[in-house]
RNA sequence: GCCGAUGUAGCUCAGGGGUAGAGCAGCUGUUUCGUAAACAGCAGGUCGCCGGUUCGAAUCCGGCCAUCGGCUCCA
């Protein structure tokens, strides 16, 4: 069953508005908004005479339990237009009128003529024998009464604009959830409690990953060792898949004159994006570059190109460097530095399929190795009522069959989303989820018709006359951080093998194996594994066994080797491994078939 | 950028108008040990920064900065 059609989201809905009628009585002036369930719970958005602080709302809280426990009938009431602007304006909130209106007026004015207006109503009696109405308009269902509300807990408080639009009034929005037991409630609390510790900005510091300084500047993360023999693992497996399948490496500065970008449209529409503008002072202007395409097209650009040399396929790990807004930045998932494993695709338009299929095939080799498969895949087409896109519309219907064939042949299941095309072109998303349940773009293909067009690119055709090629920007990761960011919350910091910072480590149990310990070491490091030299630590340090153990399964290292006298005579090492402890002695040789499955 | 919250030792956190506390980490010494924390001692802080109130501020107030949750925006 859908959420939308379940018990819990009705549920959620009514606790929404019993929050609502909260606020209506603890709160006179109020202006009421908008209240829907949202994936995991409810929200109201509401405009508050003095602004709401989070202290407020243990006594909402208390408000709601009191009015729940009446057990007030939630009652539906079909009206005329009229007739809802009079409940509106005169019983909403019962005293304050027009006043406090506004923005249901203005959801009424929004809902088409013809369509069944409704109210849902739940009143009470106080002691003093006067009668309370709350009455929403609202599309409803509802659960029958008040009582039906006992699981629920207000969360957090956040300034949510009126239809999501910056320009209007920034309205106090009220997070709460709600379910049908208190058990299920705590679960749920629970299990946001152990989602925070699979956060990988805690995971990050714990495991030595990266780190933030307040000195260096907001966004701008440094990477330790260990959290850059992550991102060299990573680059040097796709640099070898990119290698195979055709791609040529280029390398490109980290800033480039004004005129690039004012050529590329980045300096007309991305602006606000940009670090600001560097004056040499003798004429000369150059950016921070926020992308690597318009380096790409110059290169492109550089030579006379035939249709015999397209595709032309350039990677490069860009970083680059776009300044979101402060409140916008969360860890290394949304950075303002970063590296995208960028490349662009210089194709003729009989290529497009196949090329494609060539892109969308990488990205499942990349998921496959990374081992995610909890993502979505998103193909964004054009709005068919909007006309802000450039290109012919015989190029996008090509480019969006071609996007969606690929992705039919190679079986990467897919939904269609009108009008979250890119200006440029069709594109296709991959969505995964953090551990606090946010969705976040990672890996990317987008056909792009406006900058082949702006740079004037060409290849010579079979008749002689020059074309202009298409361009397929795609990055598979999306960007190294944001993937590393998710991989860490995905593995709770426990990389598969092939990927962890430190595959083995070896503890020497007194002081007279550390020799022995290095010559393992140094063995290992000899050794290939996943076409990559192991790496291997050895943990020397004048501690007890059981204090390294701890450690570096905390560190999450995937195997340690115990060196002692037993194993010294035997010719053994001890293993032990994170999933499964202690594996006992064996040959070094036993270990490593082990290691290779 | 906007709304709300948080900021005490390297880390996790307690305290709170009258001279700063714990555990872990660090350092020193002892211990040389077989599968998740040896023992003892020492050191460590302008209580985010700036200003105000006060006889006195880490504590109260204001501003700023950073971080966290959300909105808007995005790889």
């Amino acid at each position: 069953m859908r959420y939308e059609d379940s018990y819990l989201y009705r549920l959620r809905h009514s606790a929404a508005h019993l929050l609502a009628q909260a606020v209506t009585e603890l709160h006179p002036g109020a202006k009421l908004a908008i209240g829907p369930p949202v994936e995991n719970g409810f929200y109201y958005d509401i405009e508050f005479p003095t602004q709401l602080r989070e202290e407020d709302l243990p006594k909402l809280e208390a408000k709601m339990k009191e009015l729940a426990k009446l057990d007030q009938r939630i009652e539906r009431l079909e009206v005329s237009r009229e007739e809802a602007r009079a409940l509106i304006v005169d019983e909403a909130i019962p005293g304050m009128g027009a006043a406090v209106a506004d923005y249901k007026l203005q959801l009424l004015e929004g809902i088409p003529e013809g369509e069944t207006l409704s109210f849902y109503n739940q009143q009470r009696t106080d002691r003093e024998g006067t009668l309370h109405r709350f009455l929403d308009l609202c599309r409803g269902p509802h659960v029958d009464s008040t009582k039906e509300i006992k699981a629920f807990k207000l969360m957090t408080l956040a300034g949510a604009y009126w239809r999501g639009d910056v320009k209007n009034k920034q309205l106090t929005r009220i997070y709460g959830t709600a379910f049908e037991t208190k058990e299920e409630l705590e679960l749920h609390l629970h299990n946001l409690e152990e989602a925070k510790k699979r956060d990988h900005r805690i995971l990050g510091k714990e495991l030595g990953l990266f780190m933030f300084s307040a000195r260096v500047g907001t966004g701008l993360p440094l990477w330790l060792p260990k959290g850059a023999t992550l991102r060299q693992v990573m680059t040097d497996f796709l640099q070898r898949e990119q290698v195979k399948r055709g791609y040529d490496p280029v390398v490109t500065p980290a800033i480039g004159s004004t005129q690039l970008f004012i050529k590329s449209g980045h300096m007309a529409n991305y602006r606000e994006k940009m670090y600001p503008i560097m004056e040499s002072g003798d004429d000369e202007a150059y950016v921070l570059k926020p992308m690597n395409c318009p380096f790409h097209m110059e290169i492109y650009a550089s030579q006379m190109r035939s249709y015999r040399d397209l595709p032309v396929r350039y990677a490069e790990f860009g970083n680059v460097h776009r300044y979101e807004q402060s409140g916008e930045v969360t860890g290394i998932l949304r950075a303002r530095g970063f590296t995208q494993d960028d490349a662009h695709l210089f194709v003729r338009p009989d290529q497009l399929l196949d090329e494609f299929i060539g892109v969308v095939d990488l990205m499942q080799c990349v998921l496959k190795k990374l081992g995610l498969t909890n993502f979505r895949a998103r193909v964004g087409t054009k709005d068919p009522s909007s006309d802000k896109y450039v290109g012919h519309d015989d190029n996008w219907t090509a480019a969006q069959e071609a996007i969606e064939a690929a992705c039919q042949k190679l079986g990467l299941p897919y939904e269609v989303s009108a009008g979250d095309a890119a200006f440029y072109g069709p594109k296709l998303d991959l969505i995964i989820k953090d551990a606090l349940g946010r969705d976040w773009q990672m890996g990317t293909v987008q056909v792009d018709y406006n900058l082949p067009e702006r740079f004037e690119l060409e290849y010579i055709g079979e008749d002689s006359k020059p074309h202009r090629p298409v361009m397929i920007h795609r990055a598979p990761f999306g960007s190294l951080e944001r993937m590393i960011g998710l991989l860490t919350e995905q593995y709770a910091g426990a990389f598969p093998t092939w990927l962890a910072p430190v595959q083995i480590a070896i503890l020497p149990i007194a002081d007279r194996h550390n020799e022995a310990a290095e010559g393992l070491a140094r063995q290992l490091r000899d050794t290939v594994f996943d076409d990559r030299p192991l790496r291997v630590s050895v943990d020397d340090r004048r501690e007890t066994l059981g204090k390294k153990i701890r450690e570096n399964q905390l560190q999450k290292v995937p195997y340690m080797l115990i060196l002692g006298d037993k194993d010294l005579e035997e010719g053994t090492v001890g293993v032990r491994s994170r999933e499964d402890g202690d594996l006992g002695a064996m040959a070094l040789a036993t270990f490593l078939e082990r290691l290779s499955v």
